[in-house]
DNA sequence: GCGATTTGATTGACGCGTCAAGCATTGACC
DNA sequence: GGTCAATGCTTGACGCGTCAATCAAATCGC
């Protein structure tokens, strides 16, 4: 391994350990979602019906399908999301964001954002955000 | 969020979650370390003496003190490491790399770096190595 | 020197996400 | 149409890393 990829992968375990912790830290402060419920919450409110398959949201979410029900758990426990027998499909649940789950969202997301920004895209300039999306996409397709 | 800096944040979410994932899946295959046990070797192997405090160990490894201390306890278990008595302060301890540790990183690293080359490494390219091992680090240091 | 504070490290309790096992329901096959 | 494998999700058991509390040694103030 060259010199150039050992610091490229010293650099990226540094962000994979340290990063996550400190948007998760932002928000607790805040009182807010931790950010898998956060993320579960925002990709229910990205599809029509605000509606979605535990297996297809543990898909989006990168998560286990038990990991997901974990969180689909807490969230219905605090009527962010409900559970609702699938029609076509007896054996399957949708997780549906409900009102309070949205506005719960609504409030979160701005912190989130903030925290975001301060801490990854500021650090990102010009060209280099659309370079990095690419190769971080082709990382992310391969796993 | 611009739509340019929303597809890096869900790129790189992705990557956070996916890849160590994978990384480590690949290390527990060939039955060897996982990879927070693998990474305090190696940064015991590349010191004078292979010997560390706790807490110099627990930082350069971006891990909480106590976090640094049940990975020990399982290093040490194994005999991978041993704990030994700080002579300037008392109340310190170092982590000391053994032969058997030192074995054991030899070991595991080829897998390793072959998971990671594979995983990462493979899909960035030329220049965007050094663009992208800056922006990390400058985001690593922010945090 | 002697209490009071600070510092280095460990321990207890906990939350999170994973895997393997379990339980329904569905769909295929005869 | 009844059995049997496959599928969707949940549950149990577990490992990991965190925070807060604890303990011991060191350092400061007097």
């Amino acid at each position: 391994m060259s010199a150039a990829e050992d610091a490229f992968i010293r650099a990226l375990s540094r962000v994979l350990l340290a990063m996550p912790r400190a948007v998760e830290h932002d928000m607790a402060r805040g009182g807010l979602l931790p950010l898998s419920e956060y993320t579960a919450l925002m990709h229910l409110s990205e599809v029509q019906g605000r509606t979605m398959r535990m297996s297809e949201l543990a898909s989006v979410s990168n998560l286990s399908l038990s990991g997901m029900t974990r969180i689909v758990d807490r969230l219905e426990r605090r009527s962010l999301v409900k559970r609702v027998r699938c029609d076509e499909d007896g054996r399957g649940w949708n997780a549906v964001l409900t009102d309070a789950g949205f506005a719960a969202l609504t409030e979160s997301w701005p912190i989130h954002l903030a925290s975001v920004r301060r801490h990854v895209l500021d650090h990102v300039q010009g060209e280099d955000l659309s370079r990095l999306t690419t190769v971080l996409q082709r990382i992310a397709t391969d796993t």
